[in-house]
DNA sequence: CTGAAAGCGCTTACAG
DNA sequence: CTGAAAGCGCTTACAG
């Protein structure tokens, strides 16, 4: 009798000896579909016995080979060279991809090399049949992976990209939800309103601002181009964004920032000036982080169906995967949270 | 002549036979270790044509079954049904594994079925020959997983996991950390601290909290209990331990709090309650997360070197599989950053 | 310089 | 009810 601590590393083959059948008989027992009914009691009993007694565990590097799949999805997000990775936004994708793929038992493979250095790298890791489908977040446009990817034929699906540039895209309609915040602000009268930018290499930074300008137009508000900053979706670009926009003479009664991380560094700085939010200047984000309620003053913002949109990419990811199923690109709507940093224009000093 | 838009599916027979060569010559050109230098240039010229036009790509999953190894990693985080996942915290560590992980030339796969339902399940994903390695996160102290893993011979390494249960641990020295935020409150001259804990479950929260214990006896202050909360490292287990904290007729002038975001939830409470930090009561926080310098007041709190921690624990975990080296655990001293959210004692109304 | 063969561990028709 | 055989796509001694 064997010890059974062994490194448990017991190979169908060795079941089989043991018990005395063939590999293929074990190989039935253990892990086939037409389960076991064929297999005599006896004969089952004894190898399940003996995987049992050895530690048998099924190779599932053997079985993807055979199989030809390896129920494996790739997520590449954005670059890592600047901290994006790190944001609370990203985590909330990534967190409703995980809830999706493990529901429907798909385990999850995190890519990072970077976009732009070595997309060859990239293409090697996603395309050498380790992977069965994979979720693109939030790419940068100058990124030669997308174009490259949709050459190939692995499955695919977008989060936060680029309509014109991606045949499976899961995105929020951000034109709409700029227009819900500057309806926000038109409401409440503000009609001086400057806007605090992502990084123009990120499409959702890119469409926001776009909308931006052409809400405006709509609302026919002109934009004033000392109000326009462009920073990075974080803290520090609203704080110096805001910095920059107060050494003007003539000042707007509220800021539109890109995302909500910006948002708070755009109101500490307007506070630290001595103005008050939002009697002085109104802000409006976007995004609806979990921070956001409990800012100083509580954000108001433009929420994203986060985790909807990213259960929903990657649900027509497997289904296309295990059925076939087309992909059908779809725009989610973004939906208005009104808080305490956006007040009447009356009260503003600056109007 | 083959389209070459094809589905770049082709094989190393396939290619061999496009140019007449082996399939084993093909392989030694395209992959081979011992470099084609054994092959004329006339065949390896051909074959790297041939690879070329139809679109080879070498096969990763059919590789690591003959290699028996996969350059995949497994990460398990803390279980999913808390949003621990999605703390600020877990993505530290998170960031720093991938860039470890990256710069060795190894993928990474989230593996999130939780640890508490279905060990069995976790452990076929973990064992099944896919992962080289794991990573385990945080594991709750009444996780099976832990147990379970260390009977197998998968190189294993722990992050924030209780050393008494683990073989190869990397973690922050818990007890020096609350030593160094309890010194620092009683230089300020406090004695009356209360304290806001995190989920008993996980090692990290109850480490510090009987370390709490320890500190303030060491220190000869009595702990009191009302002063005493327990939470789940969350915002609002701020909020309402400090609430109810308030309840008592004696109030503390200072409460440690688990970590910084059960801290910003304490101190909004506390200004809630027309309280001043840190005039009334003096707060100080645990891990130093990015939006900690922009509280308000600024948190005061306990830095873990996250990073290094990840990537340390994960460099030892590569170096073990690709040389054998021993994993050594360690453990990495804990930093204070002084800010705003504490001051002297003497000011507050209810020393 | 090049090829035939065995093997990684599994699955799946196909016979018996 | 059970087994021999071929195959998934690659690599690696071993001959020639």
């Amino acid at each position: 009798m064997r010890r059974t601590t062994e490194r448990s590393r017991a190979t169908l083959k060795e079941v089989a000896r043991e018990v005395g059948v063939s590999i293929c008989t074990a190989s039935v027992v253990l892990n086939g579909s037409s389960s076991g009914s064929r297999i005599s009691t006896g004969t089952r009993d004894a190898v399940i016995d003996a995987a049992q007694r050895l530690g048998y565990r099924a190779n599932l590097v053997a079985r993807s080979l055979h199989a030809g799949r390896t129920h494996m999805i790739g997520v590449v997000p954005a670059a890592t060279d600047t901290n994006i990775l790190l944001g609370p936004h990203l985590q909330h994708v990534l967190n409703g991809i995980v809830n999706e793929t493990e529901a429907h038992h798909y385990d999850l493979s995190l890519i990072t090399r970077c976009d732009q250095s070595h997309p060859t790298d990239l293409l090697n890791a996603l395309l050498g049949g380790k992977m069965d489908g994979v979720i693109v977040v939030a790419p940068r446009s100058n990124s030669r992976l997308l174009p490259l990817l949709r050459e190939e034929s692995l499955p695919m699906v977008v989060i936060d990209g680029d309509p014109e540039q991606c045949d499976n895209y899961f995105v929020i309609d951000n034109v709409q939800a700029v227009r819900i915040a500057i309806k926000h602000l038109y409401n409440l009268g503000h009609r001086k309103i400057g806007y605090i930018a992502g990084p123009q290499e990120l499409y959702a930074a890119r469409i926001r601002k776009d909308a931006f300008f052409a809400v405006m137009k709509a609302f026919q508000i002109d934009v004033q181009l000392e109000w326009l900053q462009v920073g990075e979706f974080a803290y520090h670009s609203g704080f110096e964004g805001v910095k920059r926009i107060l050494r003007n003479a003539n000042l707007p009664t509220a800021i539109f920032c890109a995302n909500d991380e910006t948002a708070f560094g755009a109101m500490d700085a307007i506070q630290d000036a001595g103005y008050r939010v939002p009697e002085d200047i109104s802000i409006i984000g976007f995004d609806d982080v979990p921070l956001a309620p409990h800012s100083h003053p509580p954000l108001t913002t433009v929420k994203q169906p986060v985790d909807e949109i990213a259960r929903a990419a990657t649900l027509a990811l497997l289904e296309h995967i295990d059925n076939g199923t087309p992909i059908q690109s779809r725009t989610f709507p973004a939906q208005l949270i009104v808080r305490k940093s956006t007040g009447p224009c009356e009260n503003s000093q600056f109007r």
